[in-house]
DNA sequence: GGTGTTTGTTGACAAGTATGACAAACCCCG
DNA sequence: CGGGGTTTGTCATACTTGTCAACAAACACC
C-alpha cells in the first residue's frame, strides 16, 4: 500500500477487482460476485452496471441452474467491444494479432523473415505492413472505430527491455542495443495507443499464469526455451519485473564454472547447458536446424537411437540443475516449461523428476508441479496483449472514459 | 488489489499507510506527510490523531526551520508504548531482546549454549529462561503490562520455515524436522500474543530492507553467510516468500555440478563453494573454528600470505557466480551482504566487482549496487520484530482496540 | 507592527459502500 | 395450480471517509 486510498480510488479499485474476477474465474453470476470480492449486492449491482455501459462487461439472462431461490443473471466479459494489438517480434518471424479482453485471439497472421532482414527500420517496416494485412484479413480497424475499439499495444521483443517505458535496451539475438522501439512502432503504426513493448519470456509467462497451466498459482516460474533461454516470474499472484524489468533472465544463470563461453560474455550460462542448440549439438544434429532437428531427435530416441537418447538425458539433467536453482530461490507451486521444453517434456519427463528430486533442498516437503504450457505459440500473443490491456485493467472507467448517465 | 475496498479497508490502509510512512522516512512534520502520502491536511490530521489515541505515534510541538509559514508538529513513532519480543535462536547460541515499534533495540540478552543441547525441548527451556532473564534484565514484562503493551512475538530459526503458520519444516544445523515451535513456545511462555517464526536469513532481509542497507530499494537481494548460505528477497518492496514461505533458499542453488556433496543432499550448492567452512578449508585452517579463525585469515590475507590471498580470491570468484545469477535472475538494485560476508567483504571487494562485471547479463547496462549490511548482528532481532509487527502494521486500530473517544 | 506564507482547524459536501425492507423469480410440495 | 421457503435484484436511507473551502494561527521578513 503504498499509494493514499483516496475516495475515487475506491471506485477504481473495486470496478478492476470485479473485471479481474470475471477474467479469472469466467462467466460468473452476480451472487458469485459477491461471494468472491466479499462486496455487498448493491455494490455489485452498480460496479456491474458501469463494467456494462463502459462497454467491458456483458449481463446474459440467468441460467436455470436447479437450485431455490431466484436466478442471478451471468455476467462475462464482453469480448467484442474493445481489443488489443499484439506484435511479437522474433528472429525468424514476426506476428500480429488482435486479442479480446477474454484473451481470445481474435485473428492473427505472421510472417517468416530471413534472418538477414532484422534491422530496426526493417523489422518496422515489415510490422507496419504485417498490421495492414492483419487489418484486411480481420476487416478490423486498428484505429479507433466504431464497432471495435482499440485499447492499446503490446509488443513482444527477444531481449531486455526497461520497465518503465519499454526501452529496448538489448536484443542480441537481433542485434539490436539501446533502440526505442516503441517510439518507432508510434510514430510509422500512428495507432493513437498507447504502446507496451515487453521481453518474450515474461509476457509468455504472463500468458500462462493468467489463462494457461498457471492459472491458481500465487508463485510460478515460467521456463521457455527457444534459441536461448528465458523465463518469467510470479510471486505472490503478480508478474516479478525487477528494477529496471530485466527480471527473469534465467538463461545467464552461471550453472557450470567450467563450462563454455556464453554470447553473453559469461562462462557456463545455462542456456549453454539447455536449449536448442546445446540439445542438438549434442544428439549430432546440425544444432541451427530448428524445429524439424528436434523433431528427429524426438523419433530417433522413440527408436531406441543411443546417442539421441543420451542427448534428452543430458538435457534433463541440466534442466534439473538449472530448475532446482530457482525452485530453492523462489518456491514456486508451479514450474510451466514453455517453448521448446514443453515439445520435449514427455520424452524426459522421468529423468527431469529423479534429477529435480535429487538437488531440491528438503525435496520431501516441496510439492511442486513441473508441468508443460498449455498455450503453445499464442502465450506470447495472449501475454502481449496482456500488457496492453494493463491500464484498462486497474482503471477500466478512466481508460474507457467514464461517460455514464 | 486482491480484496475488496470496503468502507472500513480505506481508513485502515491510510492509517497503516501514515505509520509505514513515519518508520520509513523517521519522524515527520504534519505537513510532510501530506506531500509524502498525497492525502488532505484534514485527512492527516484525523489519522494521526487516531495513531496518537491508540499510542503508536507522538506529536511533538514543531521545530523552528527558519521558513515562513505557521510550523507544523512532528510526529514520530511512539518507541515507548508497544514492544515486540524477538527470539533468536541459533546454532551455537539464543537470544532474546525487546524491540520498539521504531527498530530500536530496548533491552537484549544472549547466551551461548552447547551444541549438544539443541533438541526442541531443551531449546524451550533455554528460551523461557533467557526471557526471564530478560525480563529482569530490561524492568519490562513480556506479559501485558501497563506501560508498555507487548504487541507480538517473532522467532528466528536457521531452517525452512512454513510462512501460514510458522511451522518449522527442517532445520538441518539444528537437526529439527517437522516442529511446531510456536506452539511449544506459546504453552511454554504464556505471553497471551501470537507468535510469528521465520527463517533467520529472511529476517535479516526484512531488517535491512527496512532499516538497513536496503533502505529506498525496491529490489533487493540480501545474502547472508553464516555456516551456511541464506538468503531474503525483496520484489516490489514487498518481501518474496514463495508458495509455502521456502523463498529465499540461495544456499542451496546448484552451482558446480562436479563440486563436493552438500549436506542437504545435492550437488555442488553454493554454500558447499562459499562460506566460513569453504573459506577456512581453502586458507588451511580450521574449517568449524568459526570467526576467529576468519579473522586470523584476514589477518594472514592483509600480511600477504599467499594461501590466505588464493582462499579470498576463490571465495569472491565464488560468491560473484552465485550473485551474478541472482542479479540476472531477480535484477535488484542493491545486492546486501551479510554476516560473513559483509566482513570479509572490504577484503574482497575489487576482486568481486571483477569476478561480477565478467558475469553478469548484459553487465553494462545493470547498476547494482553490492554493499554490506549495516545492522550487523541486530538484523535478525529486528527482523524477528518486524514479523511480530506484522498484524499491527497492517491494521494499527485492529490490532491496537481502536477505542478512540 | 504589517504583510505574505504556510499550515492546522472546522464545518459543509461528495462519493462510495453498508444496511434493511421489499419485490421478483426460482424450487418444492401438496 | 397455488402457497411456503429460498435466494437474489432493487431501492431508499444511513454511515463512513476523504475532499473542499474558508478561516485562524504561527512563523519569516521587511
Amino acid at each position: 500500500m503504498t499509494s493514499a486510498a483516496r475516495t475515487p480510488q475506491v471506485r477504481r479499485s473495486n470496478l478492476a477487482l470485479v473485471l479481474d474476477q470475471l477474467r479469472r474465474r469466467g462467466p460468473s453470476s452476480r451472487s458469485q460476485l459477491v461471494a468472491a470480492t466479499g462486496l455487498t449486492r448493491s455494490a455489485i449491482a452498480g460496479l456491474v452496471g458501469e463494467l456494462e455501459a463502459i462497454g467491458l462487461a456483458v449481463e446474459t439472462p440467468p441460467a436455470r441452474d436447479g437450485r431455490p431461490g431466484r436466478p442471478s443473471p451471468v455476467v462475462r466479459v464482453d469480448s467484442r467491444c474493445v481489443l488489443a494489438l499484439a506484435i511479437e517480434i522474433f528472429v525468424d518471424e514476426i506476428a500480429a494479432a488482435f486479442v479480446a479482453l477474454d484473451g481470445t485471439v481474435v485473428s492473427a497472421v505472421r510472417r517468416p523473415r530471413p534472418r538477414n532482414r532484422v534491422a530496426v527500420a526493417e523489422t518496422v517496416a515489415d510490422v507496419v505492413s504485417l498490421v495492414a494485412q492483419l487489418e484486411a484479413a480481420s476487416g478490423h480497424s486498428a484505429r479507433p472505430s466504431a464497432g471495435h475499439r482499440l485499447i492499446g499495444c503490446g509488443v513482444s521483443v527477444p531481449g531486455l527491455v526497461r520497465d518503465i517505458d519499454g526501452f529496448v535496451v538489448a536484443a542480441p539475438n537481433l542485434g539490436w542495443i539501446d533502440v526505442s522501439v516503441a517510439e518507432s512502432l508510434a510514430s510509422a503504426l500512428r495507432l493513437g495507443v498507447p504502446i507496451h513493448v515487453g521481453n518474450d519470456a515474461d509476457l509468455g509467462a504472463r500468458a500462462e499464469s493468467r489463462f494457461g497451466a498457471g492459472v491458481g498459482s500465487d508463485a510460478m516460474i515460467f521456463v521457455s526455451g527457444e534459441v536461448g533461454v528465458g523465463g518469467g516470474l510470479v510471486a505472490a499472484g503478480r508478474p516479478v519485473v525487477g528494477h529496471l524489468g530485466f527480471a527473469g533472465e534465467i538463461g545467464h544463470v552461471p550453472v557450470n564454472p567450467d563450462g563454455r563461453r556464453c554470447r553473453c560474455g559469461s562462462i557456463g550460462c545455462w542456456e549453454t547447458e539447455v536449449g536448442e542448440v546445446a540439445l542438438l549439438e549434442r544428439a549430432g544434429l546440425d544444432p541451427h536446424a530448428g524445429r524439424v532437428a528436434v523433431d528427429e531427435l524426438l523419433e530417433r530416441a522413440a527408436a531406441g537411437d543411443r546417442r539421441a537418447t543420451r542427448a534428452l538425458a543430458a538435457e534433463a539433467r541440466w534442466l534439473a540443475i538449472g530448475i532446482a536453482g530457482l525452485v530453492n530461490v523462489l518456491d514456486p507451486d508451479t514450474v510451466v516449461l514453455g517453448g521448446l521444453f514443453s515439445r520435449i517434456l514427455p520424452a524426459l519427463r522421468s529423468r527431469l523428476d529423479d534429477e529435480l528430486a535429487e538437488r531440491r533442498y528438503v525435496a520431501a516437503r516441496r510439492d511442486v508441479a513441473v508441468v508443460g504450457a498449455t498455450l503453445g505459440p499464442q502465450a506470447v500473443t495472449v501475454g502481449a496483449a496482456e500488457l496492453a490491456f494493463g491500464r484498462l485493467l486497474e482503471d477500466p472507467a478512466g481508460v474507457m472514459g467514464a461517460a455514464v448517465a
